[in-house]
DNA sequence: GCCGTTTTCGGCCCGACTGTTTTCAGTCG
């Protein structure tokens, strides 16, 4: 049985609730939540990891116990000691009440021994017959915000994706900019850090009139609640059901504002450990040597009165940021003008929605140097065949001659068949300039299985890109069993880039991936995968996803001129012979 | 339970809002 990192970071998630509840020391507690978090994002297995006989007490936040407790779990069968004994003394299930909004240890400790509550079911029905009101502690308020806590939990996912939550944002970002008494605002939290989903928004505004612009946020036409409404903060439930959270600060404490609503958390308790070493006190309103405010109109003062340059905010994660920072080794991270082509678009020709001639236009009109058409070649479905693919090359080759400035690139995305083989004639492929492989089905393979079928694929001569490597979906699919390390080694060896798929529902290469990818030397392919004209405007998230796995222009392939990519295909297809 | 540019022991980020607790605990971010 494989045991992933997420089912280690999931014992050690519960063992921090069931800890907090027996009100454990609240460091242990913050030990096992943040060695849960570095063990959920930490790219490799840890399960290989242990085979390859490394020390995992060198990650950080693991010492010598949790590397012990990791082991024991992986060799346990996905448990612990801790964790059953923890159960054992606990009622059952009653970890899954911390996760309602508005219930903390104290409270569900007091649910379970004042009224024997220890699931979501039974707080819903003792809400329903008014019983919490009579706790003492506990009022009317509270009983009805429960309710409804617990009701939209059991009703809703909790999780937006990050082009919705901007779809969502930018509008009401407009909307506040409006306010004579506004000064500034940015949108913070992990929108701001690009991560692939945010499950709330937080939005900075610099002001000298702070009460008036929470005033004006909570009577924003697109709020569906508001959850509180103080002089500084605010937070409202928009229609669609996502919260966001408003914070007013004076001018001078924008940055310092920013900063700390930017996090992440872990990230933020770094930087305020480094500052207390120097005597220093951070806070959202500035940086403090005692009373006197030193710095915190800018997030360059917030870094700089660390010894610090300034960090971008997809780095953020307390995943090596710091120590590159002040090593001067930050990367250079990529940018969406760095990108001179895509590689990957669809048409007509199979499930795109725009014509070549449409999507070639547009991508000239952005400025592109080079695009790739990728139309689908597989059996069944929206697909291009051999015949179709030739009658495409004609076109491009007419287009190519009439259009100014930019090059359409022939190629294909292939389906990758079970045993890895291609699902197109080697003959069709030959007059392309490359293909883009992908898996498309038989998600549910074995590891090893599915591991040797995508190497396979990636040792064909025509396949210089492996399109989105998981072939996971943020909106449901779980990316297939995989063993992501072994490909990235692949790539390395056959010249094969690896693709970050820039849909949203996507991002796939994921951010961890990216680093692992950079790491070892492998080209990432930040491309569009559009199926429209519009689907360009999805780069944005495929860069955004890049530079939280800290690529550089010169790990993306895409930054390359048309002449330097048809070096790099060369390259793979000599590797591969 | 982790960690070390004062430390292998003694620290571990900090403030706003809500509700009900007549002075502040609990929760959240």
């Amino acid at each position: 049985m494989h045991i992933h990192n997420a089912d280690i970071a999931s014992v050690f998630s519960e063992i921090a609730d069931l800890l907090e509840l027996e009100e454990g020391n609240p460091f242990r507690i913050r030990a096992y939540r943040n060695a849960a978090r570095t063990v959920e994002t930490l790219a490799p297995s840890v399960e290989d990891l242990l085979q390859e006989g490394r020390d995992l007490s060198e990650l950080p936040g693991i010492g010598a116990d949790l590397a012990g407790k990791i082991a024991e779990i992986v060799h346990g069968g996905g448990t612990c000691a801790l964790r059953e004994q923890l159960r054992h003394e606990l009622p059952e299930g009653i970890g899954t009440l911390l996760r309602i909004p508005g219930l903390g240890p104290k409270r569900v400790k007091l649910l379970y021994q004042e009224r024997g509550i220890h699931t979501p079911e039974q707080l819903l029905r003792a809400c329903e017959d008014g019983q919490l009101r009579t706790i003492h502690g506990l009022g009317e308020k509270a009983e009805q915000r429960i309710l409804e806590a617990v009701q939209s939990r059991m009703s809703k996912t909790t999780r937006y994706s990050i082009a919705l939550a901007v779809q969502l944002i930018e509008p009401l970002v407009r909307y506040l900019k409006q306010h004579p008494a506004v000064v500034r605002v940015e949108a913070a939290g992990s929108l701001r850090r690009m991560k692939e989903t945010v499950g709330d928004v937080d939005i900075v505004v610099a002001s000298r009139r702070m009460e008036e612009v929470t005033a004006h946020f909570v009577r924003y036409e697109g709020v569906g609640r508001v959850i509180s409404h103080g002089p500084t903060r605010a937070s409202i439930e928009l229609a669609q059901g996502m919260q966001v959270d408003l914070r007013a600060v004076e001018p001078e404490s924008f940055g310092a504002a920013l900063h700390y609503f930017t996090g992440s958390k872990a990230h933020n308790i770094e930087i305020r450990t480094l500052a207390l070493k120097r005597d220093l006190k951070i806070n959202e309103y500035g940086v403090f040597a005692g009373e006197a405010r030193i710095a915190g109109d800018t997030e360059e003062s917030v870094f700089a009165s660390v010894g610090l340059p300034f960090i971008a905010p997809e780095l953020r994660e307390n995943r090596g940021e710091i120590e590159a920072a002040r090593d001067g080794k930050l990367p250079h991270l990529v940018q969406l003008s760095d990108l001179k082509g895509d590689l990957h678009s669809h048409t007509r020709a199979s499930d795109g929605r725009n014509s070549l001639r449409e999507m070639a236009l547009e991508a000239q009109r952005r400025g592109m140097a080079y695009l790739g058409i990728t139309d689908h070649a597989r059996h069944g479905g929206w697909s291009v065949d051999a015949d179709a693919l030739a009658r495409q090359a004609d076109e491009i080759d007419r287009l190519n001659e009439e259009l100014e400035g930019i090059t359409l690139l022939k190629g294909v995305e292939v389906d990758i068949l079970e045993d890895g083989a291609l699902d197109l004639p080697d003959a069709a492929l030959a007059r392309l300039d490359y293909a883009i492989a992908s898996l498309h089905t038989a998600f549910e393979l074995s590891r090893e299985k599915q591991t040797a079928r995508v190497l396979r694929a990636m040792d064909h001569s025509s396949v210089c890109v492996l399109g989105h490597p998981t072939a996971r979906l943020l909106t449901g699919r779980a990316a297939v069993e995989l063993d992501v390390e072994r490909v990235i080694r692949h790539a390395r060896e056959c010249g094969c880039a690896l693709e970050l798929d820039s849909q949203p529902e996507r991002l796939d290469l994921n951010d961890s991936y990216c680093m692992m990818a950079r790491d070892q030397g492998v080209l990432v392919a930040i491309d569009s995968d559009a199926h429209s004209v519009l689907d360009f405007d999805n780069l944005r998230y495929g860069i955004g996803q890049g530079r939280r796995g800290w690529l550089e222009k010169r790990n993306v392939l895409n930054t390359r001129t048309l002449g330097q990519l048809r070096e790099v295909f060369d390259k793979h297809r000599t590797a591969v012979h």
